[in-house]
DNA sequence: CATGAATGAGAGTTCATTCAT
DNA sequence: GATGAATGAACTCTCATTCAT
């Protein structure tokens, strides 16, 4: 039930923003009534607040264990990259929520946000880290900045992707994207590294 | 007299939030009644609008000749960064409401933001295209995504600081982050051109 | 519910006008809090174009088939005022609102009031006609001027009852109005058939 | 000064209605500034006030000797008719603002304006009582009845003609509105006396 | 569990009116 | 006299939230 209300919310988010929609449209939009919606959340703040924790929580955690797997370095980062845009990809509507209207929520539930962002940095750090560790990125990056990078980067990428009027495959950007960020982390030969037809090493 | 009341406006937002601000609020702050707001503003939606127009505008055509005036490459970079940083850092109130604020808002409204946004992505992609026509910059990089990658790596950095509960020097990222950036966009030696002060050329 | 506002809302109107009125005040009157009135009535104005649709429209079908069992001429010319007589005698504050504040009304919803208007103007309409076919009154009568003439003197008859300080009864006019407006409409021996002494024996 | 206020307000008036119209609107549609309206009218209330005193009374005044100078029955009346005709044809926008707007006013003061709609019956009742006196119009006919007959009926005629999409010249209607409110008032051969072109005598 | 009518606080906005200049 | 910026009360309307059924 919890789910059925949140996915008519994440429509209805979507279409509307946070502010622009009502709860009685949520309800419609679920096929139930007003006042069922406070059966299961205790506010309409709380909608907001568990899409994060239903749905990008149980993605990192899926997430995780596929990351490390892999060998450090590139594979890793492109890995994240691609289940990031998997992830994404998969439900337009959800993704708007996330990347527009979810930021237009009051700061005092932030720090509920926070934690499962938290939890998405600590991922990005253990791929910075195991690429630095094994040699593969640069040790002088700043550990800090390279989160930043990484993480805002795929942010805006998305949130480009949710706004264009025609959707287009996001891993259209995977690898060129994967080098960029390769190379930002002082990957060695990281234009060889990637993709060999569309892009020639030329760094030396 | 708009000054003084987009003044009160970027205070009760950075506060309160958008959405969380009412106009009585803004009037108060600005010591003055609530009828008078809409002697200036028809709407509530104007204030935020204008910021954009009567600040951010106006810091973009005062950016402009102080980028191009580098020579191409890392110092363009460097002084585009660097511009940023200063701007955001000079009022942080202000900075929440651009970086934070400005995103809760309707959506009718965005076109408008999206004007002063797509000169600042005209300004990136100078950057970016005089760095590659003058062969600092990697030929093979994706006008697009370059521009996104400086783009959102630089509202991140801004979005942190503003975040921060004690706010610190951002100039403190200016040199390590231009490095990065110089590197994921192909800059031969980067880490050598950089700050020797702080970072050791290493690449080879 | 919609009844017990709308009742609510006449006691208002009549009381201070459509303008000088407020939604807070109609819902107290109904024993209602503020927003519940909108769950009935979008908007003020429909209140009173509620009124028409829900009182007026109702009457006049009430009234039409009275009238027309009546053989034409005075008989249903009476009829006609006499229903009408007892339709705004039945409820003062009502006749008010319908005779004075009705009148105050944005000219956009005019329209929607127009159409009853116009149907009452049909049932004069019949009246007058069946009238002159029968050879009750005269041929030469502008049809155009004798529904002006029985109209708006029924609207001002009602509206100087409604605003004199003391109710009177308004069947008191009928038998001598009746006679005027026969003899305005050619009516033959409309003067015998009237007051002498008030109303005696009439022809027949 | 006043006049030149006055004229402003009925055209603004009778463009958007008294409730729709703001004093900045009539100071503007005056040349003058919002505040100067306010040294020559208290309220916004005394606008359609004075309007009633500045032009209704006047016009009343020059009335009343040009009809006592005719003869008693139809020729007074007529006279009437076609004076009150003239008056609001002469200006569209001041009969509507007397025919509509002024009906949308706080009943208040509604006493002011009732003295000179007195001043107005009082003209009428000479024109019945001279007509009855002097045997042109019958004895029996009620005092009170004809007075409203004879203003209702002129009122509703103005306000069609007012409302209308394409004016009309009013004065069409003055011989055969006339003939039928002599037949009302019982004057004799009332047919007769009136239209011949239009009307035939078959009364008898 | 589910409903949805009712609530009522609170928002944005307008505008008659004032008054320092 | 004339101005028009400033005021602030008052209004309509919305909607998150409650609770009797």
């Amino acid at each position: 039930m919890e789910k059925r209300i949140l996915r008519a919310a994440v429509q209805v988010f979507a279409r509307k923003s946070y502010h622009g929609s009502s709860i009685a449209e949520i309800a419609e939009e679920a096929g139930l009534a007003t006042g069922t919606i406070y059966l299961y959340f205790r506010r309409k703040e709380d909608l907001l607040l568990s899409l994060f924790e239903n749905t990008l929580r149980p993605y990192l955690h899926h997430c995780e264990p596929l990351i490390q797997a892999l060998p450090p370095g590139l594979p890793q980062l492109r890995k994240l990259v691609e289940l990031q845009f998997q992830f994404f990809e998969q439900d337009r509507a959800q993704a708007r929520v996330f990347q527009i209207h979810a930021r237009e929520v009051n700061p005092t539930l932030k720090p509920s946000i926070s934690r499962t962002l938290a939890h998405y940095h600590q991922i990005i750090d253990r791929v910075v880290e195991a690429g630095v560790s094994s040699g593969k990125f640069s040790p002088h990056i700043d550990q800090f900045l390279a989160r930043q990078l990484v993480f805002s980067g795929l942010d805006s990428l998305v949130t480009h992707w949710v706004l264009a009027d025609r959707p287009y495959p996001l891993s259209r950007h995977l690898e060129p994207w994967c080098a960029m960020l390769a190379r930002a982390l002082g990957a060695e030969s990281a234009f060889a590294e990637t993709s060999p037809s569309q892009e020639q090493d030329h760094v030396g």
